[in-house]
DNA sequence: ATAATTATTGAGAACAGTTATCAATAAAGG
DNA sequence: CCTTTATTGATAACTGTTCTCAATAATTAT
């Protein structure tokens, strides 16, 4: 009898998935009382309990508050310091060369954060 | 007439530099006062300078707190899940292939920081 | 169904790490 | 030296997160 399914739960869940812009708790915790009746303190263990069971990832920010993904597959992450967004970086190789790593080096790897900090795309078109 | 040189500054730098353990600040403080009185405040204060200087790293943990590093040079971490240690992880070919990836996306790279979860070299070896 | 059990919730207190305040100190330059 | 002003240290304030605990509600047993 562990691991019940509630309707804050699954809010939360919800919420973070149609939500493609990584938000920290906060930002999960006002978009979700907006709709309905939930406590903060919820949204913090929920949240914690979900990146535990590997429902969702959290991105470690350098300069600030953790942030959330639903997206599980396998992608990176760049700041962008003009426009502060953080965009996904998809990579296919990049995996094979840290699996060459983990084979050299002797270690094991069961999680891989990559934040890469820079200008986006988008604000780079803008500067010209 | 900016950034002057005081002894808590150089002391600061000396000790990060002198510790290959990737310290929190707090760590840090409790080695500094040791020898030396400097206010906590004072090592905040000048970690997170030396960090917009580019005279130190710092370390975005995933649970927990920012830990600094005095190695310049191109190189990633691991955090071991068994002994809590965080490792460097040197490699030659990912920087070659974080510019690809910028060059193909279109964006600009100023940091990467790699953060690797798992289980290092020596925990790996005990475990046999 | 209904009752019993216990995980989860919500509100607020507590906590930890960090930043801000401000008078005192001490670098740097004249 | 003397002046200027960046830096320091002590402490208060702040922010994000975790803890506490009675109330609630999801599951299991009756």
């Amino acid at each position: 009898m562990k691991n019940r399914n509630t309707k804050q739960k699954q809010m939360i869940l919800d919420t973070l998935k149609k939500d493609h812009n990584h938000p920290t708790i906060q930002e999960l915790f006002e978009q979700i009382v907006a709709q309905e009746e939930v406590g903060q303190a919820t949204v913090y263990r929920n949240m914690s309990r979900m990146v535990e069971e590997g429902l969702v990832n959290k991105i470690a920010m350098p300069n600030g508050v953790d942030r959330y993904d639903a997206d599980l597959s396998n992608h990176y992450h760049l700041v962008c310091r003009k426009c502060g967004r953080l965009m996904d970086i998809f990579d296919d190789k990049l995996p094979e060369r840290l699996m060459k790593i983990e084979k050299d080096k002797h270690i094991q790897i069961d999680n891989t954060s990559i934040l890469l900090e820079g200008i986006c795309s988008d604000c780079l078109k803008k500067e010209e």
